[in-house]
Formats: C-alpha cells, sequence, structure tokens
DNA sequence: ACAATATTTTACCAACCGGTCAAAGCGAGG
DNA sequence: CCTCGCTTTGACCGGTTGGTAAAATATTGT
C-alpha cells in the first residue's frame, strides 16, 4: 500500500488521466493566455493537447473547469514570491529578492503571467473574490512591514501600494508586453540587462 | 461650399453617419478592450452602439473594419506623448512630462490602453508591423537624445530602452489593472497617488 | 483468458457566430 | 403629393461553438 489519505476518496488517477489531464492544463494554459477564456475554442486546446474534442471533455466537464483549475493553481504560484519577503531581513536585500523572483517567474513562466494579465484585463470576472481577499490580505500585511522600515529610516519614505504596484507592473512588462519589448528591440527579450536596470531602480529608490 | 479636399472623392458624411459610426466606435472600444478580438461578437457591439447587427454593418463592412479603424486611431495617440519629448529641453523635466503625460493618458483613455494591452497579450497580429516600424524608429531616436543627456552628465548613466519600458509599463499599469489595483486597495485607483510616486521614482532614478 | 473498467471515437445537437439580402421605412426637395 | 436616396429591419445562411449519447476500443486486475 502506498497512499490512501483523504477521507472523501479522492480516486487514484490512472497513469493515462494524469498524462491527458496534465497535457490538456498546458494546452489550455497556451490557448488561454494566447486569446483569454472567451476567444479560445474546446477544438484549440484539444487539438494542443493531441486529443478529440469529446476525449477532452471525459477529463474535464466543461471549457470553464479547464480554465478555473488553471486560476486556481495559478494563485499561489502568484502569492509565494511575496510570501518569502522576511520583516526580519535586511529591507532592500529582501524588496530586491521579491524583484527578482518576480523577474524570474517572467522569464520562466510568460504564459502563466499573460493568463493572468489577460483575466485582470477582463475585469478578472473569475478571481476578483481572490484579488480582495488572499491577495489585498498579504498585501496589506507586507506593506504593513515596508512602512515599519520606511519609518525605521532604512528605506526612503515611499508608499508601500505603489512600490509593489510598481514592482508587479515592471517585472510583469517582460512577459506580458514581450512581442512589444521584441519588436523594439529587434532582439528577445534581454532579461539580464533587465534584472541589472531594475536592481539599480530599486536601490536608488530605495536609498533614505 | 465648405469642403472638398481629396481627390478620390471622400463623400461628405450625413448627420446620421457621423452620429452612428462615432457610436459604433466607441461601442466597439468597450466592447473589444474588455474582451479581445475574438471574445467579441458583433451583437454585443451593435447593442451597445444602441443598433442592430445588420444596421451595424451597413456601417463598417465588417468586425476586423471597426477593429483596424479603432487600432490605426490609436496609434497615433500612442506615439504623440513622447514625441513632444524633447532633445533641447532640460532632461528630467522633459522625462517626467512624459511620464505624467502617459498617466495622464492611463487616466482619461482606460479603454484605449486595455485595447492596446489586449492586442499585445495576443501577439499583436494585426500591428506588429507598425510595431518593429513606426514604434522602434520613434524609440530608437528618443533612446538616443536620452543617452546623450546620459553621457552628458544631466541625468544618471541609464538604459535609454529599459527607461522607456520602465515608463510605458508604470503608467499603464494603472489603467490596464486597474480591477487588481482597486481590489487591493480597496478604493478607486488613486492617480493622484500614483503620480506623486513616480514622480518620486523618476526623480531619483535620474539622478546622476 | 475474460470480465470489468477506463478510454476513445463517431455521430449528433441546439445555440451562436459573422455576414448577406431584399424589402420596408423614412425624410427632404420638387 | 410623389419620388429619390439614405437608413433600418427581419428573415435567412453556412460555419463554428460548447457539449452530449452511445457505441466501439483499449487496458487492467484476476
Amino acid at each position: 500500500m502506498i497512499m490512501t489519505a483523504s477521507p472523501a476518496e479522492p480516486k487514484p488517477l490512472t497513469r493515462i488521466q494524469t498524462k491527458n489531464r496534465a497535457a490538456i492544463l498546458d494546452a489550455g494554459l497556451e490557448v488561454f493566455s494566447t486569446y483569454g477564456f472567451r476567444g479560445s475554442t474546446l477544438d484549440q486546446i484539444a487539438t494542443a493537447a493531441g486529443l478529440s474534442k469529446p476525449n477532452l471533455l471525459y477529463y474535464f466537464p466543461s471549457k470553464e473547469a479547464i480554465h478555473a483549475e488553471l486560476l486556481t493553481g495559478l494563485l499561489t504560484t502568484w502569492l509565494d514570491p511575496l510570501k518569502l519577503m522576511r520583516a526580519d531581513g535586511d529591507p532592500v536585500p529582501e524588496l530586491l529578492g521579491y524583484v527578482r523572483r518576480k523577474l524570474e517567474m517572467s522569464r520562466q513562466f510568460p504564459r502563466e503571467s499573460r493568463l493572468f494579465a489577460n483575466e485582470i484585463l477582463q475585469g478578472a470576472p473569475r478571481i476578483k473574490a481572490a484579488l480582495s481577499g488572499e491577495l489585498k490580505t498579504l498585501v496589506d500585511a507586507k506593506a504593513q512591514v515596508i512602512s515599519k522600515w520606511s519609518k525605521a529610516g532604512l528605506i526612503t519614505e515611499i508608499d508601500p501600494h505603489h512600490l509593489i504596484f510598481s514592482i508587479w507592473s515592471l517585472t510583469q512588462h517582460y512577459a506580458d508586453f514581450d512581442v512589444q519589448v521584441r519588436a523594439v528591440l529587434g532582439r528577445d527579450v534581454p532579461f539580464d540587462e533587465a534584472e541589472q536596470y531594475l536592481v539599480q531602480l530599486f536601490e536608488k529608490l530605495l536609498k533614505p
């Protein structure tokens, strides 16, 4: 016996189920992040996953279900880098660490970033609750930490919420608008340059 | 006689044509900026414009045509604030002026900002050419100006392209992600605070 | 080998999509 | 009044959409 945990019989997944559900979620991420929820079709996702449409619907009950599963999984990934910012660390390195982690997510998971951006752009109909719940709670808590650093003179006097917004926008820009960045630069997005630039920016900004 | 300019007989518009075309473009902006091109339907746009679908198609030949007209009109609006940055002005006020103009556009034309963001997010299929053409040319020119300021010691040593990207992302964030900003803050987007914050940020960043 | 179960396919449906068309309504000038 | 051109409408079309039913096929445990 290897596993039998939850009380409500979680039904262990077969090999095929595991593989196909993963393929569908990956395909859904690809398609939803490009066209948004309404602009994506089940046929697109099914084809990208190497399945037929009815076969896809054997694993997920609806288009909504795929999208919902992607979004809930995403929220955790989204909050983690901010959670890692410690109140008892050195303020500037802590904040720069957050910037670096967030930029690294744009580099490694641009599709996830675009899925999130698409959802927000379209009014966040499916995650508005999480934004004013979980997300707001976490941000408010971290904003207080930043405020204390600010008042203790460890960093400059600064609006903590806008500081956090600026970290989000600057780092996500390289994933969400990468087509524009590439078009303007005439080459692939240079994440190393971006990191240097952002470190320079936040070091100068935060210095008391 | 009041007007007869172009050589190819531009056909003067009726009062009704002027009014209905404007209503359609406004409705199209509303709908496209929320759902993206593929996620929007002619019925949605027609209803928002107070017309029937066939009536809408009497004024525009296709869904594409409405979207195209919105995008081309948008590009000019998008480039203007950057064009206004003068090489012969004081560097910091010139750059801050650009920041302020761009933020003001987010405040006054959030739908246009979101329409643009949607198009870029979805791979910019309809304006990629303009991005690596017109936009790149203008940005490269202004980047050179910034480089000269930098080398002359009037502002800090800085990567001009990333500086421009950061102005874009920071200002547009308040329009494109306004749902998120409002959810986290628990109130309407405070553009005055945002302006103060951005001025603080760029003044500290640019100081040599 | 064989039954039970898990998976895949084929055929299909009602609703919706972008777009067409011909007829009807409408207002201004003679 | 009537006509002429602009405007609006309703009926319709072929294709696509999300989703279903059931039969056919693989896979699995014994």
